[in-house]
DNA sequence: AAAACGGGGGC
DNA sequence: GCCCCAGTTTT
């Protein structure tokens, strides 16, 4: 069984489980990369559903880069309270504004180069950036698609960047947007880092490490 | 009380 | 590569 059926069990199987209140969820309330970019800022270290409230309240307050330019830092991380790093988030909200309106005429860059430029922007938040705003291929390596990854054996490496790069190789073209979906809430829900409920996963009979206890 | 959480940045 | 980062939740 290779990793490409092994993704369509997954996906098939996070279908049809009770809807979680996924990041992408508030993203996807609107195709607009903008918010797709911010959610994904604020969702760092933050459970979803504070992430989903978080991002409700700062886009009622402000969702474009020229307002969020000219907000008061406090205000901001008085919406986003209680997210993890709120102060932090707050100031990159900022300072990611003025840089968009100021360097991209207040369009979110389409490309994996311009997103890293922003601060706190790194590799995952881009590529959900990419792939959830605009549609261009991109898979989101977070810690949990890293995890399984590697528990199932679809590759060996030992960053998560590697690990990106190896299933940019491995899927075929359009597999991208089920890494984002299905793999990244199998992973939080089903295939945890400590104590995997192998009891409920559809691989558990073909998955090397069934029964693990720690992260590998 | 301590560990877990999760990604980014600086060196 | 390694260490640091802030604050809430889980053990």
């Amino acid at each position: 069984m290779d990793a490409a059926l092994q993704l369509s069990i997954i996906s098939a199987h996070m279908d049809h489980i009770s809807p979680a209140p996924s990041v992408s969820a508030v993203a996807l309330e609107r195709r607009d990369p903008f918010r797709i970019l911010l959610s994904t800022l604020i969702s760092l270290r933050t459970r979803d559903e504070v992430t989903l409230a978080a991002s409700r309240r700062l886009f009622t307050f402000a969702d474009t880069p020229e307002a969020l330019a000219e907000a008061d830092p406090d205000e901001i991380a008085r919406l986003i309270y209680p997210c993890g790093f709120y102060t932090v988030k707050a100031e990159r909200i900022r300072k990611i504004s003025r840089i968009i309106r100021d360097e991209h005429r207040g369009a979110v860059p389409a490309s994996f180069t311009g997103l890293l430029a922003l601060p706190g922007v790194g590799r995952k938040t881009a590529a959900l950036t990419l792939a959830l705003g605009f549609q261009i291929p991109a898979v989101c390596v977070d810690i949990h698609v890293h995890r399984i990854s590697n528990r199932l054996g679809w590759v060996s490496t030992h960053t998560p960047e590697e690990t990106e790069y190896a299933l940019m190789e491995l899927l075929e073209q359009g597999r991208w947007m089920e890494v984002n979906e299905a793999l990244v809430r199998f992973g939080q829900i089903i295939c945890t880092p400590g104590r995997p409920r192998c009891s409920v996963c559809p691989l558990s009979d073909r998955c090397p490490k069934t029964g693990v206890t720690s992260s590998r």
